[in-house]
DNA sequence: CAATAATAGTAAGGTTACCTGTCCATTTTG
DNA sequence: CAAAATGGACAGGTAACCTTACTATTATTG
């Protein structure tokens, strides 16, 4: 049996590495076109959004976003600064010690935070909607599964 | 109710847009792991395997790889050069068109990307023993689905 | 069938998302 | 208190792309 260069094409997209990719950059694009609706910056991105994920109400140092988020306090002070320039979050010195700065939101940037979440619950759901009942529970445990590969 | 810090960031670990990524991650970086195991040069990397999964054994426009695989020809063309570097690829001028190469594995790199594909299916049956039944079936049919969001 | 348009590929330089190396200021610690 | 550690910023680097612009060749069309 031969096969056709499209079933071959569909073999090759149908692979754990490229499907994952697919998925993550689907999930983003579609993330990230949503926020924009909602009166996101222009300017916002993939990077930027991983950094206010970390960032709580009362704000947290940026070496603490850089360890949890797995970045050098170089990168994440970049990101910072961009989202500084965009006007979502400041810098404030640490009363606690004289060396760290607390990275908190502005009123600006704590409303896109809230209306980020949304958005993310709402692309979750539709992706729930389109599975069997447990289905995305079931994705869930299957990507922490890939996740611990 | 209040929640421990622990339990907030567990939370944000468990997005669907985290997890993807995580899971990308991990199974690219085991994947790379495991075909330098076999042999495979130093060099590889992500954007190359990507380049390579779009070769077949006759040989491959440049311009249609980068069809398929969403990039510019100018991209292509450096990865092309890179794999050429390493020796797994041959630019070949085509015979039908005087404008066009094809792109053609050399012995080592048809070899090496025979064993990528043993390792690639080795990582799936990984994966699909730790899921239920048709647990694996359900996770390809769950990332489409978000793939094509 | 010559002129023009389209296509294949390359070259050069730009952007983005990081990282390393280094340095300063401020704690922390022996 | 001197030495080491920590928090942050600055400068410069790299990898994976992209855009702009160009050449060589092929296809189209008036």
């Amino acid at each position: 049996m031969t096969r056709s260069s499209e079933q071959i094409e569909a073999a090759r997209q149908d692979s754990l590495g490229r499907l994952l990719l697919n998925a993550h950059r689907a999930h983003m694009s579609v993330f990230l076109e949503k926020i924009r609706q909602q009166g996101a910056d222009d300017r916002i991105n993939a990077s930027l959004t991983n950094i206010m994920t970390h960032i709580p109400a009362e704000g947290i140092r940026l070496a603490d976003i850089a360890k949890a988020s797995n970045m050098t306090r170089q990168s994440v002070s970049q990101f910072v600064s961009e989202l500084e320039t965009i006007g979502y979050v400041k810098r404030i010195p640490d009363p606690s010690d004289g060396r760290a700065t607390l990275v908190r939101f502005s009123h600006k940037g704590w409303d896109i935070m809230q209306r980020a979440l949304q958005v993310k619950h709402e692309i979750e759901s539709e992706v729930a909607k389109k599975l069997t009942p447990d289905g995305y529970a079931q994705l869930i445990i299957a990507l922490k599964i890939v996740g611990s590969l």
